[in-house]
DNA sequence: CTATATTAGTTGGTATCACAAACTAAATCC
DNA sequence: GGATTTAGTTTGTGATACCAACTAATATAG
């Protein structure tokens, strides 16, 4: 699936966007190991940052079974970053609501990101920035 | 670290970059599901159709621990997908290889790769693919 | 208004996968 | 030849994913 990569002219589109998101991935992971929170736990609190979804909701946002997001609230919840609280309107649901400590480290988080983004992209031109935020922002599904 | 969907014109490289991997991840996700191979699994085959790489080799190609390789390559070698070779060279070492069962699986996989890529990115004229790919293609690092 | 069906989330079971530490066997170094 | 280093494995631990079954609350049908 990873082309070998002294053929770089020959490059599919494939093979540039999967090992572009591997090395994207990567920067996610390391960054996550930085501060203590996993790929998917920093994919939690972002979405969080200005809603608070069901368990419902966040299971389709990212694609898990219900009984993952259970575990991967838990955990979170464990910690400190974030908190259930009672949905007044169904007495079935919860709402999960990101706190201050998660809130902090999400942002702190996605600085680093921002930073790690940036050195990884340093050899595109501004302009080639643009261009690859535009075609990529035209692709990439929507929450 | 996901940005709001609605302000696509704000979209930061950082926001690009990071949906457009995971929406590259969630294919990789759904079509290595289909052929009962999990991402780190097909990404080792994928390594494995053009060489014979030491566990140690292995290790740093997936940036992984060692330990992590132990169990990755004992769980595919348990599925017939590769197989364990003495080095002949170093009595420590082994070579691992893909299976002709796990290069028919790696390759099938990646056909449906390149079919979900290709959905993906069909609201992209001709022109812009190739351009999306020589950009993708100058940041990604190489194996 | 009551019984039945559906839904929201949890629990239990299972498997994969990641890392750290410690181990064994083989190779290297002095 | 002994000490050190290296390659890979084993053990322990925790996170994370899915499936099936469960409980409690809500919605629906009669």
């Amino acid at each position: 699936m990873e082309a070998d990569p002294a053929d770089v002219a020959e490059l599919s589109l494939t093979d540039a966007l999967v090992q572009l998101s591997f090395a994207v991935q990567a920067i996610l992971g390391r960054v996550g190991a930085d501060h203590d929170l996993s790929i998917i736990q920093a994919r939690l609190l972002g979405i969080l940052r200005d809603r608070e979804p069901t368990m419902a909701a966040l299971a389709r946002y990212l694609s898990l079974d219900k009984s993952s997001i259970t575990g991967l609230v838990d955990r979170a919840e464990r910690r400190g970053l974030v908190q259930r609280t009672a949905d007044p309107s169904d007495g079935r649901s919860v709402r999960v609501a990101v706190t201050d400590k998660g809130r902090a480290l999400i942002e702190l988080t996605g600085t680093d990101v921002d930073r790690q983004i940036a050195l990884l992209t340093r050899n595109l031109s501004g302009p080639e920035r643009h261009r690859l935020t535009a075609l990529a922002g035209r692709i990439a599904p929507r929450l």
